[in-house]
DNA sequence: ATTCTGCTGAAAGCTTTTTGTAATTCGATT
DNA sequence: AATCGAATTACAAAAAGCTTTCAGCAGAAT
């Protein structure tokens, strides 16, 4: 699950950066308006948390540029201002939600984690399932065949992924890019890793493997 | 499919490489302008990617001059710079699409198979048929009489390419251009070799033959 | 502040699969 | 029958994938 986090204020995007990143998001920041615009368009993020107030361009102005764009994400507006009048601005200009500074973090991940379920339209039921593999993206629980599964922030992911496109045969250069982001080394070997590493936890012990290898190609989601 | 990409930056070009063949696709590279417009002119591609700043000749003068000489392969431009200036003269310069680094991979393959798409008849998404012969080609199945087959990556890339030119005799000289590239070693017998394995495995257990022989020309892709 | 724990990524070694070469056999055409 | 291109086969080389180990790091616990 990627968000982008548009904020000039170096204390509260640390903050948020920290925060969401604890809570299993990959993050990326952007300073201001104009970098905002360029990250939102050229790669797909599953949530923005957008600062109203922002140098090179407001948030506003940047919120319908990216709306007029035919972008469909999820948007949390902060701001420091109080009035009802900016909050309605900013709903009216596609804001799908909004929270006044200084806010909680746990409210504002509450928040985030409510979007990103809509997002998703995994609806009407929060599990995902495969099988007899059923996951909470909620609650980060995991069960094969009835037996809970621990897995680490990154095999999660993984699976999460794996899950979104049952079927679909994923390349490792899709997963790493996914999981990883755009800017990591080509070369590196992670992807098998961590394939290795799930498999292990919710295929090694049970008879049917529901990931399986395309040589050459990537890793599939399917039965047999 | 083949694509030409012409990129200096080592990093970002067998970053670009492993993507795009892990997709199915073909794809040389050129290094500077000079070797990009010698390929492009040269061989038949199916898109071609360009970056801007290159050794010797520049993304700019490249561009028209491929258009000048009557070229209309599509062109997806890669550039550093952001502004809007650029991005006007490189489409008004005869470029399909315009992407801005750094950029995401899938990104740049969903832009890549919408100008592909739009260059040819047959959508990748819809399953490519022949008689009994089913493939499609997103999940890279393949299924003769309704019994599925197992293909290298190579012998899917052959089927793929024989199925696009159904009743059409292709020489030995087109399927190793399409398949490794130009700089493969011409004296090579890997054409007839893999023929033989592709017919094993599509041909080999059922009544009526697909693949022909014309022989001192190529081969063929039709009944009887 | 220090120690402990556990997650992650790099790297290396190993296994398996795929691919290319080369030699041989086959069969059509002359 | 001789010739030439095509088909087949066996083997070697290369590529891809899997697994394990280890070290660094971060967070948690003390």
């Amino acid at each position: 699950m990627k968000i982008l986090v548009i904020e000039d204020d170096k204390k509260i995007s640390s903050f948020l950066l920290k925060g969401l990143k604890e809570a299993g998001y990959t993050v990326d920041l952007a300073g201001d308006g104009e970098e905002g615009l360029h990250l939102a368009t050229t790669f797909e993020y599953d949530l923005i948390i957008l600062d109203i107030m922002l140098p090179k361009m407001d948030g506003l102005t940047l919120l319908e540029k990216i709306r007029t764009e035919g972008y469909t994400t999820p948007i949390i507006i902060l701001s420091a201002k109080e009035s009802v009048d900016d909050k309605v601005k900013g709903l009216q200009s596609g804001g799908d939600d909004y929270l006044i500074k200084p806010f909680s973090f746990n409210e504002l991940l509450a928040r985030v984690q409510v979007l990103i379920r809509r997002g998703q339209r995994v609806s009407p039921q929060i599990n995902l399932k495969f099988e007899d593999l059923v996951v909470n993206p909620l609650t980060r629980e995991v069960w094969r065949s009835q037996k809970l599964v621990e897995l680490h922030v990154k095999e999660f992911m993984l699976l999460e992924y794996l899950l979104l496109n049952p079927g679909r045969v994923l390349t490792k250069t899709q997963i790493l890019e996914k999981i990883w982001g755009y800017d990591f080394d080509p070369q590196t070997n992670v992807v098998d890793v961590l394939i290795c590493r799930l498999r292990n936890k919710i295929d090694k012990n049970f008879k049917t493997k529901i990931i399986h290898t395309t040589r050459g190609v990537g890793y599939v989601l399917k039965k047999n």
